[in-house]
DNA sequence: GGAATAATGTAACACCGTTACGCAAAGGTG
DNA sequence: CACCTTTGCGTAACGGTGTTACATTATTCC
């Protein structure tokens, strides 16, 4: 009964993107809903319609980055190496995503603009994708690879030494030619590292 | 010749401590004009005849921690074993700076609601805070641990890692208790791992 | 054909950063 | 002392933001 709705989701997934296009050309800060709800010949209403507020346009955003992580690491085979099988998650998986998806880094990671609470919204996109990356620890962790450390405690280095190499390329501070190589060299040694306590 | 000053760096300083605990407080969003102002007793004027915008008193902000952090280091000691001395660095100086100033890694390192070449006015502070650190890792490279890597990549990864652990930290996402040990162990690790290449 | 219901478009509100304008306060000059 | 110049300050306005109350539209049920 009523009206029947004209914003469905694929008006949804169209303003996910624009959004996402607005915030990789020119920051988080040019991200409004009159601009966003403009570039899909829509009016602010859809906006609300659709999400309730800009926060809940900006967590579904965050949303958006882990499920292509996920995606991402699913699709990526293992091998016989778990130690390699890391290091490549990071650099053909996270590095991909970060290079092709700043926006999403800077939201779904850096909680760029946004209260605490409001990232809590997408934590449980963010703990299934973590819980990929978990398998590829564990795998290290049966090898005897992790010296005395808990898995927890290796992802949340790795989810960290991963995250800091994203914001140092982003903000240009790697030598363009050898980004990828001191991706792999970085993760290499921590990995390295653990092996031997 | 003309109206004398009324608002002079003793002010300045007021404004920018304000800014920062606003930041911390209620997050960069909450940071305007009026309320930094407004929290030390003053007008809008103040900022805009001390700082010329807004933007300058957030890149006054974003060179503040910089100033702060190589003050830090320099006051930090060193001893005969430069693998320590480096991790140390990491986990005495940069972690208590994130630590007791969150605001200023969130401007000052991932440069948050900033443009690039906004950022760019705070690279000589963040450069001569580097050179600190460079000279430690130089000391690891005098020793012979660091494999076939040059100073500038080492460097790069290792203030990765500690802003990525940073990041972390900061999100909540680490064990209250065993956060400082997580710091230790994870840069432990990454400078092992280049002591084996 | 109404009546009820739900979604949409619009206009207003309070806030933001910024700036043009008028005023205030000093020194130089007669 | 009176006046002028110069410089800094306070204020009010402008266009922008997120949000919401309200009127309008489009459907289904009776």
């Amino acid at each position: 009964m009523g009206r029947p709705r004209e914003y469905d989701e694929r008006v949804a997934s169209a303003l996910l993107e624009a959004a996402e296009h607005i915030v990789d050309a020119d920051g988080l800060d040019a991200l409004s809903v009159r601009r966003v709800a403009n570039a899909v010949e829509a009016t602010t209403r859809a906006v609300y319609s659709l999400f309730g507020s800009k926060d809940g346009l900006v967590v579904a955003l965050g949303a958006r980055a882990f499920h292509l992580l996920e995606a991402a690491l699913d699709a990526l085979p293992t091998t016989s190496d778990p130690a390699n099988d890391l290091v490549e998650a990071g650099v053909l998986v996270f590095r991909r995503f970060v290079l092709d998806h700043p926006a999403l880094l800077r939201i779904g990671f850096q909680h760029e603009g946004m209260s605490p609470d409001l990232a809590c919204q997408f934590r449980d996109a963010s703990d299934q994708a973590l819980a990929r990356l978990q398998g590829r620890v564990g795998r290290l962790a049966e090898g005897g690879q992790l010296g005395q450390r808990s898995v927890a405690e290796a992802l949340c280095a790795f989810t960290a030494v991963c995250e800091g190499l994203a914001a140092l390329e982003l903000r240009g501070r790697m030598l363009p030619g050898s980004a990828e190589a001191l991706w792999r060299d970085t993760l290499g040694a921590l990995v390295a590292g653990w092996r031997i306590t």
